[in-house]
RNA sequence: GCACUCUUAGCUCAGCUGGAUAGAGCAUCUGUUUUCUAAACCGAGGGUCGGUGGUUCGAGUCCACCAGAGUGCACCA
């Protein structure tokens, strides 16, 4: 129920009809007609500029047009209480105490579906995220963007559009071989006392390396090690698929799971590229000529090559893009395209890129790609997350690919946890760069968000607890006919605005709005919490220890809204903390 | 040199397709525990929304230019 909507909707039928009748002109679109929260210090519940649009086309100022509107809009509606307009041409609305009886027992009775938005069209997004080479384990900086996704997942889930979450693997090209033949050494280092390679800048020095390679050893008995090119081919298999192990290991602690990994390889066997790339040449997007060096820079080393070049130009990118290599094999992004193919080939209305701010770069390559490969539809929906800076002791920490000196998912979960993480990375939009704190990420108190919300879920809880009341389970309530106060009535406002929030959240691809939302609910709940203390009437359990069924209802639309958003989150509800 | 993102209180940031007197938290100062969970709450001070123009009934939000910060910019993936 969108009280915001069905608002709008009401409006927009009167002032039809008033054309109709030939009283009103409208312009051309309605669109810029909404209703909206009030800010705070005004006494109304709703808020409309419908005025103030319409003030033009019939030539007479939005106070004029207001004032014609609003007895209308009064005597059409009993839940009304008053109605006023406010300069320059806002029309205020605010409700009678009834009104939001009506409001609660509405969210209650199907309360698992309020905030969905109903008007959105329901879609096929498949959205990438993670995507990180299958050379070793997660570390933190690949976290931020997987939570991003999982939650942009769960808000869409929660619309109720179909999504498939999508890792894809690179399992092709020169780092592949460079991690398979650090496997390869550390299996001989194992086997044959043979010592680890360690000055080769191109080789993967990590501890986790020895564990892959044990694996290998204690499962593939049969295997020889004695020449890299022989088991090259079996060994790249076995230590990518270790590699992923872990990865999906790592994605589990932090509480992801995706749909379906993309083997690049398979998709270079399958000559997939060839053919995407044939396509590209019938559409003379492709041609074999040379890249100019970026002027103002020192380029004394630029070499000018010819190589078959795709014209991303066409579609606003600063240069055209390399396909091929100097010895002819495939570039990553050729295989990407080819990927990119393979996506729009499967029937998707939305494909959605988590992406890290390094890579922001190629955004215009591969959206232009798309472009052309579906014929101008523009349905590549890109997302960058912005870094991350750690801080550890007080001070900026600083990961290096050295041994030691970075942070691995295991190390941050398990320092910190997962809900904790997951909260914090989500509670700052996406666009911004984020500071984690580990200290005071790891804090229990009002300055971690996270407590913050889930304290006011357990406080909720308690006063179930206290009544013998099972909070998981639904009311049985039919009579609903409460008199709520006016501190009562603030937080069924804040209620209010939930599904805006997810519309919001939803329609901009922006979760941290979520978090945010939950924040200052849960801020007007423990207030409101606290004015129990000076006045019994605020109090939830009264003296007889009964819990009365407009405070009941009360609570459980928030605990409700609460958990909802917090399982979009992610992250848990306890009971008790 | 180019591209993308950012610039809002001392610090970290919200600000919903342009809306009314710009909001939180931290920090600072101050008060609240015989009480449903003080992991909480009440109050105070703190602002030229980076700058300059423009668009219009109306700009923190849109456009142009300028300044600053971050990231990236060949055949790595």
């Amino acid at each position: 129920m969108n009280i915001f909507d069905l608002y709008l909707d009401k409006i927009i039928i009167l002032i039809k009809r008033l054309n109709k009748e030939g009283s009103l002109e409208l312009p051309e679109s309605l669109n810029g007609i909404n209703v909206d929260i009030p800010p705070p210090n005004f006494d109304c519940d709703l808020s409309t500029n419908v005025a103030m649009v319409l003030s033009k086309v019939n030539k007479k100022s939005p106070i004029v047009v207001a004032n014609t509107l609003i007895n209308l809009i009064k005597s059409e509606d009993e839940k009304i209480e008053s109605i006023s307009v406010a300069k320059p041409g806002f029309i205020n609305i605010k409700f009678k105490s009834i009104y939001w009886n009506n409001f609660i027992e509405n969210v209650n009775e199907n309360y698992k579906n309020f905030g969905v938005n109903i008007k959105e069209e329901k879609k096929k997004y498949l959205i990438e995220f993670v995507s990180a080479n299958p050379t070793g384990p997660l570390h933190v900086g690949h976290c931020r963007g997987a939570i991003l996704g999982d939650v942009i997942s769960n808000i869409l889930i929660f619309n109720k559009h179909d999504v498939s979450k999508e890792y894809y693997v690179n399992d092709y090209g020169n780092q592949i071989i460079n991690f398979t033949k650090s496997v390869f050494h550390r299996i001989r280092e194992i086997l044959n006392n043979e010592k680890f390679p360690i000055d080769n800048p191109d080789l993967y020095p990590g501890d986790y390396l020895v564990n892959i390679a044990n694996n290998i050893i204690d499962n593939n008995k049969n295997l020889k090690f004695d020449k890299f090119e022989d088991v090259s081919k079996e060994l790249t298999l076995l230590s990518v698929e270790e590699s992923l192990k872990l990865i999906k290991t790592n994605l589990a602690i932090l509480g992801i799971v995706h749909d379906k990994f993309t083997s690049e390889t398979e998709i270079v066997l399958n000559k997939e590229v060839e053919k995407v790339i044939q396509n590209l040449k019938e559409k003379k997007l492709v041609y074999e000529g040379k890249i100019k060096a970026p002027k103002g820079e020192d380029n004394d080393n630029w070499v000018e090559r010819e190589q078959l070049l795709f014209k991303s130009t066409n579609f606003g990118d600063d240069k055209d893009r390399a396909l091929q290599k100097s010895d002819k094999s495939w570039t990553y992004f050729a295989s990407d395209v080819a990927y990119h193919n393979n996506k729009l080939n499967r029937g998707y209305d939305v494909l959605i890129n988590i992406l890290g701010a390094d890579h922001a770069g190629y955004i215009k390559r591969i959206s232009s790609v798309v472009e052309a490969l579906s014929s101008g539809r523009n349905i590549l929906i890109c997302k960058v997350s912005q870094l991350v800076k750690l801080i550890k002791d007080g001070k900026p920490f600083k990961m290096s690919k050295r041994k030691g000196d970075y942070i691995t998912v295991e190390d941050l979960i398990s320092e910190v946890g997962k809900d904790a993480t997951r909260f914090i990375m989500l509670n700052r939009s996406s666009d911004v760069e984020l500071d984690f704190d580990f200290a005071k990420v790891k804090e229990k108190s009002k300055d971690n968000p996270l407590y913050y919300v889930q304290y006011c879920f357990a406080r909720i809880s308690s006063v179930f607890r206290h009544v013998d009341l099972d909070i998981n389970k639904d009311l049985n309530i039919r009579e609903y006919d409460f008199q709520y106060s006016k501190d009562e009535i603030k937080i069924l406002k804040k209620i209010s605005e939930w599904p805006k929030c997810i519309e919001a959240a939803s329609l901009r691809l922006e979760p941290h709005r979520i978090p945010v939302y939950l924040y200052e609910l849960s801020s007007e709940f423990h207030s409101y919490w606290n004015m129990g203390k000076d006045d019994l009437s605020k109090r939830f359990i009264n003296d007889q220890k009964i819990i009365p069924n407009d405070k009941l209802v009360f609570l459980k639309v928030i605990s409700n809204v609460i958990r909802s958003g917090m399982n979009i989150v992610g992250v848990d509800t306890p009971e008790k903390m």
